[in-house]
DNA sequence: ACTGTTAGTTAGGGACTCTAACTCAAGTTA
DNA sequence: TAACTTGAGTTAGAGTCCCTAACTAACAGT
């Protein structure tokens, strides 16, 4: 009775994530935009239309698969942030660096469908901002170790109005650094998104191919970002 | 007689203007894979077939205007930079960099085909590795007012070798520098790699939309992070 | 045996892209 | 003036593709 409907429950998953999976792949190979159920259904083996059962329809898929991927790669963060936790805060912040990047390079095509350009005539739903903030929860305790600095003021104003007109970001930012806050979370924030910007320009180029040719190695470049950036917050 | 020749000729590359310029405007609707020749006939107000006299084929057309893109974004730099030619080496630092945010910010979907996620069954031709070089250039020229840095110490090997090992490189250097270069290839080389990662990491951002909803202004980012780059090579 | 649910199929409408072959106008040359 | 050439553009057609609608098969439970 209630046995053969588990039964079920976990067959329809596992073909869910059958799916899934070669959606991924299909998005590897010929991009986000191209993504079609009846495509995906045909390299499975299965008529067109059976897929529809699963998803809705090509947004209810493509919206799965990019909060799986946030999913992902905020475990990926979390784990190094987390494995790292007894070592001085310089050596964290390279640790998170070195995640964020091993997985974008590991998988471009997802890295790209989170934060590459956005796919056209689909409109991504609300909750994904906040997906993607999660993502960058362990570096904000991480940068909760350092300070200001001058060059920084501007930016820094900037966040702490941000925090103080928006309550959920407010709340955000408290739950990450937890009570026993030492630093500002305006100065933690604007480390955050220095930290986040200086990922994204070494991680995306490298994920679109643009250092191809170039006689350096993206991790050098990431590596010398994240001291620059821990020598100005003043990590040890 | 070769004025009938001229006025065919005169025609045909204004019927090409008009559909390099209706291609740009499907891009940033539907993206740039979906473009099609077709579809741009459509939107002319021509039959389909017609457009296979101006160009081979989709793959053509694009090529067409990511060379065209490039073109155009070198040289809103060289402006930039020679407007500035008299200012501090910062100031012109910063110039250059707020030209290159407002070209892309003026028109991401085309900021978007040359440095954002590449076109599927689309393979850039070789010449536009080049003209991607070029676009740089004028950071070139500003960072060789600069010294290197201890943490840019493992970049400016990496970057010395490759201007050894590649002659093209090396050649593009010397232009780009003048000939009474005051700083070593290698260390102005440094410092333009890591001026472009931070251009490209806030531009690429604002441009894909994920600043949306921070409170907090492209502009001001983008400055701290030239300014922080100005300080760590001393420039003054 | 009967009912309800779920997985899957076939059929069909609608749209699209590009190749091939043809028309038409204009200019050039004999 | 008549024939030839060149280039722009059109229509016709083959090949794909996606998704909706309606139907069939299998299965569990009453």
């Amino acid at each position: 009775m209630a046995e053969a409907v588990e039964r079920r429950k976990r067959y329809r998953e596992q073909v869910r994530d059958e799916i899934k999976q070669v959606a991924l792949g299909q998005i590897a190979r010929d991009g986000a935009a191209a993504l079609t159920l009846t495509g995906v259904a045909k390299e499975i083996g299965v008529s067109g239309p059976a897929l529809y059962k699963y998803f809705a329809g090509r947004d209810d898929l493509l919206t799965e698969l990019i909060v799986d991927s946030y999913a992902s790669l905020a475990d990926a963060l979390d784990a190094a942030g987390s494995a790292s936790a007894e070592a001085p805060a310089r050596e964290r912040l390279h640790a998170v660096a070195r995640a964020y990047r091993a997985w974008a390079v590991a998988q471009p095509h997802r890295y790209l469908l989170l934060a590459g350009t956005p796919v056209p005539r689909y409109d991504a739903p609300a909750e994904t901002v906040d997906r993607a903030r999660a993502v960058l929860a362990p570096l904000l305790e991480i940068l909760a170790a350092g300070r200001s600095w001058p060059r920084a003021e501007p930016l820094r104003a900037e966040l702490a109005e941000w925090i103080a007109e928006v309550p959920a970001v407010a709340d955000w930012v408290r739950d990450a650094l937890g009570p026993a806050a030492t630093t500002a979370p305006d100065v933690a924030l604007a480390g955050v998104v220095t930290a986040w910007v200086r990922l994204h320009g070494v991680v995306s180029i490298e994920a679109v191919g643009l250092f191809n040719g170039m006689g350096l190695r993206p991790a050098t470049v990431l590596a010398l970002e994240m001291d620059a950036l821990a020598d100005a917050v003043g990590l040890d």
